[in-house]
RNA sequence: GUGGGCGUAGCUCAGUUGGUUAGAGCGUCGGUUUGUGGUACCGAAGGUCGGGGGUUCGAGACCCCUCGUCCACCCCA
């Protein structure tokens, strides 16, 4: 047993595992870089009272912050979601609206792990600070939709909602809470302490016993405002005509409580577990004035990187990164001239690699097969003695002698040709 | 935080109703006479059975505690 392993609900992310992650961020920069995101990196940890602002009725924030007092004595947490970060930096640094950043990395809360969730997880997303242009919305939400069509994601299904205006949410709360306390008999006791919390949050049980009490609850469509009923129109009509199929789900409420107005969830349906969740995001027009800047609408999305790389796994797409080498020297005589071909591959652009140590030349081969390279030049007592070098395709095992100085370039015209 | 399953070599797992030096497959390393891989064969290294306590003549196997992990609730990406 080795003295220290990961703590609860984190993880190394191997090799081949860390390159995956590292191009799914590269394609999620690629599609949205396209439209006008840029790169943005905010700290992993801030004041507490950011985070607070997510909602004084939200687990995430009550029950599930990493919070600590630093040396200095400030009270600080690390970050259990990047939207709060961006909206503080806005705030802070009032840059010219609109504005429009993504980021990446990961965040942190104190939960139980388990499948597709980890206390220590990452996500990659957009904000978009200063418009409430519905059409924003939908520009939006249509990168979330391009990105998983990129990724070769199929089992993809969006949910939007309206929230409403912060007058309607209020007011659609009320009644949800007058109507549940009607039927609090037929409530769990969890749902009865959830109820007293957060009313919108008894929508999401999934408990078999109480799914007839919430089917019959109030919807929130009919507590929209004009303006907000208009605003969610024109979202579904921007969908519309983009051709995004979409499932209006007006008991999709969300955990954060800064969410108004445009709400939206993907769920894969190609996950089994309890986590089918794998991006959303929505509205919250209130928050950069709540962090203290001027009143700011803003929308945005997350999306969860374990979650959605098992949909992958599940719908078998987005495979791994080739890691193979493209020349796998093999030096018998001491490894010198494996040292010396290496570099020069390598500079010349090409991935080489060697083995190490003065290993027989039969397991010399063995790594070299197992390194999937194209080539295989090898240096024996034989060779170094003609100022020669044997380079051998590893597809076909056709071999011949080239001239020592003249390897690389015969190799990488080979590849060049085997490339194109 | 609540409930349940599990915790044996690097990985995936076997280990009869508790009984001598804990096994397999994969992987790793080495070899199968003449310097060359992907198949086959042979061999080797590598666990004291998550940790602690207890029951017993004797425990990987039974009991308790603890830690970890997985799943569900919860929460959310």
């Amino acid at each position: 047993m080795p003295s220290f392993q990961t703590t609860p609900g984190t993880r190394d992310i191997l090799p081949p595992d860390a390159a995956r992650w590292r191009s799914f961020v590269e394609e999620f920069d690629a599609v949205v870089s396209l439209a006008g995101f840029q790169h943005i990196v905010v700290p992993m940890f801030e004041d507490l009272g950011v985070f607070q602002r997510l909602g004084d009725a939200t687990d995430v924030v009550t029950k599930e912050m990493y919070d600590f007092v630093d040396k200095g004595g400030r009270h600080v947490a690390l970050r259990p979601e990047q939207t709060a970060g961006v909206c503080r930096s806005f705030a802070q640094h009032r840059p010219l609206p609109p504005w429009k950043v993504w980021y990446s990395g990961p965040n942190f809360r104190y939960e139980r792990a388990q499948h597709g969730r980890y206390r220590q997880f990452d996500q990659v997303g957009v904000e978009a600070l200063g418009s409430d242009d519905p059409l924003l919305d939908v520009e939006v939400i249509a990168l979330a939709v391009e990105f998983f069509q990129n990724l070769g994601l199929r089992n993809v299904v969006l949910n939007i909602n309206s929230l409403g205006d912060s007058g309607d949410r209020a007011r659609y709360v009320e009644a949800l809470s007058q109507y549940f306390q009607g039927h609090i008999s037929e409530l769990s006791p969890e749902s009865v302490a959830t109820l007293e919390r957060n009313p919108l949050r008894v929508l999401d049980s999934k408990r078999e016993s109480e799914q007839a009490v919430v089917a019959q609850a109030p919807s929130i469509s009919g507590f929209l405002s004009d303006e907000a009923a208009s605003h969610f129109a024109q979202v579904k009509q921007g969908l519309d005509a983009l051709d995004i199929a979409y499932v209006v789900n007006e008991r999709l409420v969300r955990g954060l409580d800064y969410y108004c107005r445009t709400t939206f969830e993907f769920q894969s349906t190609a996950l089994e577990s309890a986590q089918t969740a794998v991006g959303g995001g929505g509205r919250y027009d209130g928050l950069v004035e709540d962090l203290g800047g001027p009143a700011t609408p803003g929308i945005g999305f997350a999306i969860g990187l374990d979650r959605t790389l098992l949909a992958c796994d599940a719908e078998q797409v987005f495979p791994h990164p080739s890691t193979k080498a493209d020349v796998f020297v093999i030096d018998t005589t001491g490894g010198m001239q494996a040292l010396q071909l290496c570099q020069q591959f390598r500079t010349a652009g090409f991935a080489s690699d060697r083995a190490y140590g003065g290993r027989a030349m039969k397991a010399q081969m063995k790594a070299a097969d197992k390194s999937g390279a194209t080539y295989a030049v090898i240096i024996g007592t034989d060779e170094l003695s003609q100022g020669v070098a044997t380079v051998k395709s590893m597809v076909d095992g056709q071999q011949e002698e080239i001239l020592l100085d003249a390897v690389v370039q015969h190799v990488a015209a080979q590849l060049g040709k085997v490339n194109s």
